[in-house]
This record gives C-alpha cells, sequence and structure tokens, in this order.
RNA sequence: GGAGAGGUGGCGGAGUGGUCGAUCGCGUCGGUCUCGAAAACCGAAGUACUCGCAAGGGUACCGUGGGUUCGAAUCCCACCCUCUCCGCCA
C-alpha cells in the first residue's frame, strides 16, 4: 500500500518510480480519485455535523414538551442525502491495493530475470568424471522418490519419499530451523497453515493473486509461504521501538497452486504444489531494513554454504521484483544433474508497504505519532529444493548420495543414501 | 455440532435511546512536596480521517457488518471471537 501524502506530494516522483514497474504514468488518475474521495467525505461530514446539532436540538425541545416536527423532517431529508453515501466504495483504495511496491533506488533496470544481476558466487559448479544425474533419476533409481504414487493420491506436481529421502527431507527442514532459531536469533514459532483474508491481504498476495492460492470451502486460504502467518503477528499492533528488531523463522509446508506454470519444470520435485520450507521473517525500525536484509541474506547463505552447495547471490531486476518487494536478493543453487542454476532462496525487504497494509506500526522511543514498521522476509532455505541440490551436488557415480556432515546427526550418523 | 454467558479506552470495570469519546479504579507520563524516594495531592494522556496558512474546528471508531430512529455503546438482524457445560474427535 502507498502512501497517498507522498503521492500528492510527488506525483511525478510516483509516476517514475511504477515506470520501473512497466507502469504507465498514473498520478493524475490517482490524485483526482483522492480528490473525489476528499470531496465526498467532506460533504458527508459536513451532513453529519448538521445531524448531529439537529438530533441534539429535538433532544432539548423534546424534554420540554415542544413540537420539533419541523426539525425532524430537516433530519430525515439529511439521512437521505447520508444514504447515497453509505454503500460507495472509495476507488482510489482499490487501486492503491493493487499497485506494487516502489524499488529501491539501487534495484537494477531490466524486464525479466535475464536482467537479474549476480553480486557474487560462493565456489565453482563442480565437474565430475561422470554424467551427473538429474534428482528425479538419482531418487526413482535408489526406489526412494514415487512420482507415480504422488499422481494416484493426489494428482500431479506432488511428490512421495520414502525411507532415508524421507528422513533427509525432514533432517534439512529440522537442521535449518535449529541453526536460525538457536544461532541466528530468529525464534522459533509455530504458525496456522490456513490463514484468513485479512492476512494474505497484508502481505499482499490478495487481491491481486488469489488464483496463486488454494482456497478452503469456508473461505479461508492455504498459506504460500509461511512468510503470511509470521509478517501478520504484528498485523494491527503497536509496538514500543525498544523492543524492536522481531525475528522469527518457522518450518512449514508451503502451498502455491503454480497457476500459469503449466508446462513449466513438470519433472521432478522442483516446482510442487506442496512444499517445506524454512522461512526467516524480521520486523525493524525503518532505518534498520537495509542492513537486516544483509543479515538475514547471509543467514540463508550460510546454509548453502554449510551444506556443501555451490550458490551465487542475485540481486533481482526492476521487472522480476515481486510485487511487496522494494529489494530483493535471490540465491541461485547450481543443480549438476540440470545444469543450470535454480532458485532456492528468496530475501526481500518490503519496507513499509507490507505494513500499511496490515497497520502495523512502532510507538517511537523519542517524539510523537506512531510509524509503520518494515518488514522482510526470507527463505532459509526451501527445504524440497535444497534436498534437490544435495542429491545432485552430492551424488556419486554409482548413484549413491554422499550426506553432508552438517546433517548426518539428524540422519542418525547415516553417511551414505544407496 | 447443541445449550448458556460475554466482547467497552494499556488493563480492570460502569453504563439499556438524547449534552457518552464514554463514570470510576489500576497502570503510564508531567508537576507539587522531599536531601532522595514512597505516600498524598494537582494535572496530562486513544486511533484515524477531514477542513484550515495557522490558531483551531469537524467526523468516525464501545468485536465486525447491516438495520430501526430526528438521535444508538445502549434496540433489532447476521457474522466473528472468547468463556462454561454437553456431544464428537487427532
Amino acid at each position: 500500500m502507498h502512501d497517498i501524502r507522498a503521492l500528492r506530494t510527488d506525483p511525478a516522483g510516483f509516476d517514475t518510480a511504477m515506470a520501473r514497474r512497466g507502469l504507465a504514468p498514473l498520478s493524475a488518475e490517482l490524485l483526482g480519485l483522492d480528490a473525489a474521495r476528499r470531496d465526498q467525505v467532506t460533504r458527508q461530514q459536513d451532513a453529519l455535523t448538521r445531524r448531529n446539532e439537529l438530533a441534539k436540538q429535538i433532544g432539548t425541545l423534546k424534554r420540554k414538551g415542544e413540537d420539533t416536527a419541523a426539525l425532524e423532517d430537516e433530519a430525515r431529508e439529511l439521512r437521505l442525502f447520508l444514504d447515497a453515501f453509505e454503500t460507495q466504495r472509495f476507488e482510489i483504495d482499490d487501486r492503491l491495493a493493487t499497485l506494487p511496491n516502489i524499488l529501491d533506488p539501487d534495484v537494477p533496470d531490466g524486464r525479466d530475470e535475464a536482467d537479474n544481476v549476480v553480486l557474487h558466487q560462493h565456489g565453482e559448479p563442480p565437474r565430475p568424471n561422470f554424467a551427473p544425474k538429474q534428482h528425479f533419476e538419482l531418487g526413482e533409481a535408489l526406489g526412494l522418490m514415487d512420482f507415480a504414487a504422488a499422481t494416484k493420491l493426489a494428482g500431479a506436481r506432488f511428490t512421495v519419499l520414502r525411507g532415508a529421502l524421507a528422513r533427509l527431507e525432514r533432517a534439512l527442514g529440522q537442521w535449518m530451523l535449529t541453526l536460525h532459531a538457536t544461532e541466528h536469533g530468529y525464534t522459533e514459532t509455530a504458525v496456522p497453515y490456513l490463514v484468513n483474508a485479512a492476512s494474505m491481504y497484508g502481505t499482499g498476495q490478495l487481491p491481486k493473486f488469489e488464483e496463486d492460492l488454494f482456497k478452503t470451502t469456508d473461505g479461508r486460504y492455504l498459506i504460500p509461504t509461511a512468510e503470511v502467518p509470521l509478517t501478520n503477528l504484528v498485523r494491527d499492533e503497536i509496538v514500543p521501538e525498544a523492543a524492536l528488531p522481531f525475528r522469527y523463522t518457522a518450518l512449514s509446508p508451503s502451498f502455491r497452486s503454480e497457476a500459469g506454470s503449466a508446462g513449466r519444470d513438470t519433472r521432478g520435485m522442483l516446482r510442487q504444489h506442496q512444499f517445506h520450507k524454512v522461512e526467516m521473517v524480521s520486523i525493524t525500525r525503518p532505518e534498520d531494513s537495509a542492513a537486516e536484509h544483509e543479515r538475514m541474506t547471509g543467514c540463508a547463505e550460510r546454509v548453502l554454504t554449510e551444506l556443501g552447495l555451490t550458490w551465487r547471490r542475485v540481486v533481482l531486476c526492476a521487472g522480476d521484483t515481486g510485487f511487496s518487494a522494494a529489494k530483493t536478493y535471490d540465491l541461485e543453487v547450481w543443480l549438476p544433474g540440470q545444469g543450470a542454476w535454480r532458485e532456492i532462496s528468496s530475501c526481500s525487504n518490503c519496507r513499509d508497504f507490507q505494513a500499511r497494509r496490515m497497520n502495523a506500526r512502532m510507538k517511537p522511543a523519542e517524539g510523537k505519532g506512531n510509524i509503520f514498521l518494515h518488514t522482510l522476509n526470507g527463505s532459509g532455505v526451501a527445504v524440497g529444493r535444497a534436498l534437490i541440490a544435495v542429491m545432485e551436488t552430492h551424488q556419486q557415480a554409482d548413484g549413491s548420495i554422499l550426506v553432508p556432515e552438517v546433517l548426518r546427526p539428524w540422519m542418525g550418523g547415516l553417511e551414505r543414501i544407496a
């Protein structure tokens, strides 16, 4: 949600900012809608003022037993006038709700992922002396990854894992969650996986991206990421400045309808309707969010490094940055089997965009007035994709998979999946 | 799912049609007193929108949304949530 005051102050700046998102100039239209809204509010309030006066007079006169018919007639007319406003929604609010966040100045221009900029890389893609297999080839050969069974149970874009691979998936989630909770200062949090529409609106999934969500018969939604419940913890709250920052982490399933991605990544478990993810969310003072963004991304990078993966940090260009984000770093991991870099984490600074939507503020230690918080979220990291990366990176010529050292305690000491 | 009770300002808790944005208590902040503190006393304190250069006005908000009325915290309807009991259930 945008600050309408900022738009009034600097409409040209707003248009420039939206142009980076590929949007035509909107400020003139929005200011017109804003003026219309204010005009309506003023007329409505004037009528209410008069109505309150009349009601007060009528009350006084009635107590004296005097005639109030004429005043009541005027009040009745006023009510008809007011009833006309009653059901009107303000178009300006609906329009603002669908406009994406303003990008940070250091976000590079660009149209799509081809224009993203690699910032740094950890390690070099391994060059094994055999032809590396993709994760689904390895998993099916081991008899521990079963797509046919998943299709029978649920349909396309689901996976059944068995035995050591199922345990490896669990070990990854447990280890990452514990790492963030014990060494990175995030509070481990268990959250609902079904949330209401207000929560989805707060983080920006609604109203624009409903088709990406699974909706239940009672009007709730399955979370597409734990970012939604974790960030909405501060919805409609006013927190004291001294309590900040809040850092939360959760291991949760994520449900995505993947509408519009038909035909993409259909093999294997790269793109699923359901996957586990460890999420990090930070709630900060405005002046702290940029540094927190770097810190959070570093926490995700540590996960990849400790798993012995090859990765790089990419800053998303203007055209690839998500709706609610002002700036996003993606972490891409090298998948030897696929021979490609694939996103495994995404860390975003949403600044005050989500906070405005969810009315999340802080009470400053000094001075008056409440200030909108800044919110950040990042995967730390996607568990399903981490499983893929571990399998493809640590596969051996015989099709077995070495378990990374850090996971062995979580695997009952198992060193190799064969 | 059934029956009942209830949702009021940071908290507790009054208020059942008209000067109620809301008595009071606690807590918070400022002050007086004190060497200092406590106690006591005095005072200040909600959020948002809107008009205005400003000073300063106005409007809305008593779970949410409708309705009745000249006028709603108060009456009616629906929904949400909490608590108690019963049933069912991981």
